[in-house]
DNA sequence: TGAAATATTTAGGGCGTGCTAAAATCACGC
DNA sequence: GCGTGATTTTAGCACGCCCTAAATATTTCA
């Protein structure tokens, strides 16, 4: 309170001066919200990190201090460049342990979030390095999740879900979120994985059941799962035009994320 | 303050009531200190973890308040089964982590403790028994020392080091303290790893430098050096009588450690 | 355009872990 | 046995992060 939020002076800085893992955990949370919805309201972050909202507000106070966010009080907060960094480098940590307890270590894809969530604090940067370059530097995590690169670049689509598809149409699952391990358990039994194409077979009316060709299976899921699985066009099906097509839509091109 | 020691009830709980990082590592100095000069003084411990001994004091008496260990003010601490339980742990994650790091990720042997001391916290028994078995189960960490058993059992013999070798004797490396890089960056340089055969050729007087054959080469180290390598007899050198010898020197052999 | 509902902040604590300075206790040599 | 230096504990405080209750600001909608 009695230091005022230093004026400038945070621009160049490129040294991380050591956050705590509370700290972390409200700048990957902030981050997330902030891609998704604009801007980052204190209700949310407080559900997010399942705190409540009055501590929320304390947590920001110090980050504002500390240069890692703007506030403004009853508005919301953003995060500053220096701020966006930090959070990007928890979830570079974040998906490259989930990707490496998956694939080296044999986790489940329910399993590794929660685990990833400690040691993404633990682990030095040697450490994640050394684990991407025994990866072969993955660029998804297990969850079809964009891994950023070590320089702070992502790749940050809106992409479509299931839900959003027109029956007919057939697409290549992406991604799914990594919080929910039900859901994922569930998904895996029913094949769902990032990589497989789904074709909407079917669509009940009122927010009713999806048919849906998965792989080689047939499946039908509920409008809410629907929702949480994101999904791809495929880059031209099978015709013979090869160029126009939609512009946006090159699978897995990472792109700049300066907001 | 207000909520008094809880009155005998900590006895047959097997469940670890959650420790915090700090806690793991005083339980870990306290046990190394206890282990090597039967129980542990404020300022060892402090000395160990870098924290004033008032500090020490604090720290000592909630642990004691949890039932981890006993304290006879201005007389040390000690130790209870729990807490011994809550100290072998702590070591036997970060001995796997660090021959996990070593021998997996390409590690310097010199590099993996700081490592280890943070991921011992966060790492889950999953994720460490998935290493280990990675490891085809290791019984000794990259600096030689025992790893604990998951159910608390460690090898916990005293071992001469190369200062108290008499001239012409010939030992095995065992150990060295992985708490001092330059040490172990030195050691790597001369090929002193444990396993390696070392004979003492000659010793100077007053305290001077001791001459090695080390494997295949030969070496001139200092007395501090010495005294820091622990090493074994070799089992019988290259006699026929292979029974008798000395009873005690095993190779390897794990031992409860039940004080 | 207000009043009710909702969101956010402030006020006032608690707990864990650290610190310094001062007091108390212990250990040892004379 | 006793003084003195070393060790240990107590007292008092700071800081980070969390909480609940109460106050305040914003949004919504009758
Ligand atoms: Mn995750
Ligand atoms: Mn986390
Ligand atoms: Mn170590
Ligand atoms: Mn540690």
């Amino acid at each position: 309170m009695s230091a005022r939020t230093s004026p400038a002076s945070a621009q160049s800085a490129a040294a991380p001066p050591f956050l705590t893992e509370p700290v972390e955990d409200y700048l990957k949370a902030i981050y997330e919200l902030e891609t998704r919805t604009g801007a980052a309201a204190t209700t949310d972050v407080a559900n997010a990190l399942q705190v409540a909202p009055a501590s929320v507000t304390g947590m920001i106070r110090r980050l504002a201090a500390q240069g890692l966010l703007d506030h403004v009080p009853y508005r919301g907060v953003q995060l500053t460049e220096m701020g966006r960094r930090a959070a990007l480098r928890t979830i570079r940590r974040h998906r490259i342990l989930e990707t490496y307890l998956t694939q080296v270590l044999g986790y489940a894809w329910d399993r590794v979030h929660d685990e990833a969530e400690r040691l993404e604090h633990a682990a030095s940067d040697d450490l994640i390095e050394r684990m991407s370059a025994a990866l072969g530097h993955p660029t998804v995590d297990p969850h079809g999740a964009p891994i950023p690169t070590a320089d702070g670049t992502v790749d940050e689509r809106n992409h479509r879900t299931i839900a959003d598809l027109t029956v007919g149409e057939t697409v290549r699952m992406l991604r799914v979120s990594d919080k929910d391990p039900e859901l994922l358990r569930y998904l895996a039994e029913i094949a769902m994985q990032p990589g497989v194409s789904i074709t909407l077979l079917q669509r009940a009316p009122f927010d009713g059941p999806l048919t849906l060709r998965v792989g080689s299976g047939e499946q039908v899921v509920g409008s809410t799962l629907a929702a949480q699985v994101l999904v791809e066009s495929l880059p031209v099906p099978e015709a013979s035009a090869s160029d126009a097509g939609s512009p946006s839509t090159r699978p897995r091109s990472a792109r700049k994320s300066s907001r």
